[in-house]
DNA sequence: TTGATATCATTTGCGTACGAATGAATTTTG
DNA sequence: CAAAATTCATTCGTACGCAAATGATATCAA
């Protein structure tokens, strides 16, 4: 007997219980293992930075000096997993950080030259890494695929 | 100035550089955003339990019996990471730890009836947040994207 | 059979990730 | 203006996630 008139038969039987639900089809568990993919191969091209660390030094070239809290919103970061992130890039000497003159409980965070340097010669890398990531997918299924995953995201 | 003509000026300049590499187009930040967005809404739904926990014992409901090692191939977590989870899972009654009478290495885990009776539970939970998760996005939407999601995964 | 290899589990260390609580500074509002 | 509410940053606690090292047990091969 197949596996599908196992099902079939159990279906018939009013015991499809432990048929219904597959872990392995879920969004959820499958979008953890795109995820998990994809940080390891970041990790194969970026050895020394991680993707959130790398992501607030693209991030910080682009928008230049800004707030921990803002440079958290722009990347997709709580308050609390930002501080950590950015602690580790200014004991890195890659950003460093002033408080703001005129509201005093802001913590200004701005590149260095040494983390201008670093993100720009990262960036073709990183864009390596993006192309690594889609390489499983045509041209044409890219398109869809970054569609349809932003509108979701 | 449009945005677009100010890019096309900026081209004309060669000076494209910070215009080349936007980290909000990148797959793995949009990536990490839809897995976040994901948790979140597991967490709506499921408050007592994390999706790696829900993993564990959903696996567990197919399989049977297995190993902790066996078991992480079967959820993609490596062996440190499965240990943490089912060491939670134990301490809430969830699963039991046997060692395995032939092979002294490995450790069995299975679902207690308390186990069992949550994962039942907590299933139909689990397609709503499935559910939800694919939410904005069509039927048809969501079909294309599975399939390259799971090609990409 | 024994010595090399492989497998299973555990531990340590580091880095996200986030809820909740706290305190300082700013803004809003009565 | 003064009290209430909000914002910014920090800290604590818990939970993945993974690399690397370790120890116990099994398996393979000379």
């Amino acid at each position: 007997m197949s596996a599908e008139e196992s099902i079939l038969k159990l279906v018939d039987a009013g015991e499809l219980d432990r048929e219904d639900y597959r872990l392995q089809d879920q969004v959820g568990f499958i979008l953890r293992r795109a995820h998990q993919r994809h940080v390891s191969i970041f990790a194969a091209h970026i050895a020394d930075l991680t993707p959130p660390q790398f992501a607030a030094l693209a991030k910080l070239r682009d928008v230049g000096e800004t707030s921990q809290n803002q440079l958290g919103q722009l990347i997709a970061m709580d308050a609390a997993t930002v501080k950590g992130v950015i602690d580790r890039l200014k004991a890195r000497g890659f950003v460093e950080l002033t408080r703001h003159e005129v509201d005093k409980r802001r913590l200004l965070v701005s590149l260095t030259a040494e983390g201008r340097e670093a993100v720009e010669r990262l960036i073709p890398l990183a864009q390596k890494i993006t192309e690594e990531t889609l390489s499983p997918l045509s041209p044409k299924e890219v398109a869809t695929f970054m569609k349809l995953l932003a509108k979701m995201a």
